[in-house]
DNA sequence: TGTCGGATTGGCACCAGGTATCAGTATGAA
DNA sequence: TTCATACTGATACCTGGTGCCAATCCGACA
């Protein structure tokens, strides 16, 4: 009946603008050779806001602090935490932590959550890691999801120096294991845990 | 002369904007009590640009994937790079690397660099993290460009477990140190290095 | 063959949130 | 008084749309 059918161009309408939010309707018009008012029905018809809405919506987004900063952050979710005790999080292991090939994570992100940790459990204003030692002993993979399991040795309140080690599983299998001395601003902070890390 | 003295409106304008880019110049009229035109003139002077252009600034700053999507590939810009022998990286301290309140960079991108290094230095096709020893000797900064050096001290082509030591400096010094044992799949392979981490 | 209906297109009014520019007013200092 | 600076108002124009109506195309079906 067209020239290409209009299911198709709904596919590719949406592909276009998943790939590149930033296109206007008349950019829309160059790249599927019709008219402006069908990409706007098309759009309409597809529930794709306007571009401009789009920007928003993606600011908003990225604005949010919640969402913008525990990327950054602290890596994994603090499923429970008793500072200067002991802590736990979990983090699943997604596409974009594996290697393509093989879908083990890179030992790094595994590393992140064990230090986020670590850190996160000492209940200090200011809290680095100075020091670790640590073994990756099974590899983990794509869809795992990791526990990892915090415990303050020596809190070091006075020293300055924390120990804590940390083991991460999958299941019951152990993938991690880590030994962290964490530098403290030696005064033990009032204030409650900072969700830094 | 002024109601409010015009640099004190300025200020009060770019921290409204700062915490709320979403305000348009209507809204921002309310709060300030001058005109529409004051504003745009304040906005001017201070090139704060429209609305609409903050929008789109946000939506493709968390657009860009290099951002958004810190942790996933190689961490740092490989300098260079002679397989089973050595490597050298760059990693540059940024906002969302480092804690908020200090400006330290949070250990473990710092580890990230050096355990992307040292995984990209084994010619093999596949190469994991088994163990990491690991010393934070200072803390890196926010804007510190940190190179990292590798040494592949045993290259355990035959055995499969191969040593790399990792010494990052930012300018002459050394701000990390680590003891790595990368597995490797034994064959070493002939292609070209991977860029993978 | 005519006609019906969905798909497509064109045109126009209107909107938000601006830019750009010019003119007028207020206010205080020299 | 005069002058500069700050502020305000008004108007034209811009982009990237929405909303609506009419015209056209094109294939299917009686």
């Amino acid at each position: 009946m067209e020239r290409m059918p209009k299911k198709q161009r709904h596919q590719q309408l949406a592909r276009l603008i998943e790939e590149n939010p930033f296109l206007t309707d008349r950019e829309l018009t160059r790249l599927l050779k019709v008219s402006i008012q069908t990409i706007r029905l098309d759009r309409l018809e597809l529930a794709i806001p306007e571009l401009r809405e789009r920007l928003k919506l993606m600011a908003e987004r990225s604005y949010d602090p919640v969402r913008s900063l525990p990327l950054h952050e602290i890596i994994g979710d603090i499923l429970d935490l008793q500072l200067d005790k002991s802590g736990i999080s979990m983090f699943e292991i997604r596409d974009e932590h594996v290697f393509s090939r093989s879908g083990i994570a890179r030992g790094h992100h595994v590393f992140a959550q064990a230090n986020s940790l670590a850190v996160a459990v000492i209940n200090d204003e200011i809290a680095l890691t100075a020091s670790a030692d640590i073994r990756f002993i099974r590899p983990a993979r794509l869809g795992e999801k990791c526990i990892a399991k915090a415990y303050v040795r020596s809190s070091g309140a006075q020293k300055g120096k924390a120990k804590v080690e940390v083991f991460t599983y999958v299941g019951d299998e152990m993938v991690f294991q880590g030994n962290f001395v964490i530098y403290r601003s030696a005064r033990a902070a009032d204030e409650e845990g900072t969700g830094e890390a």
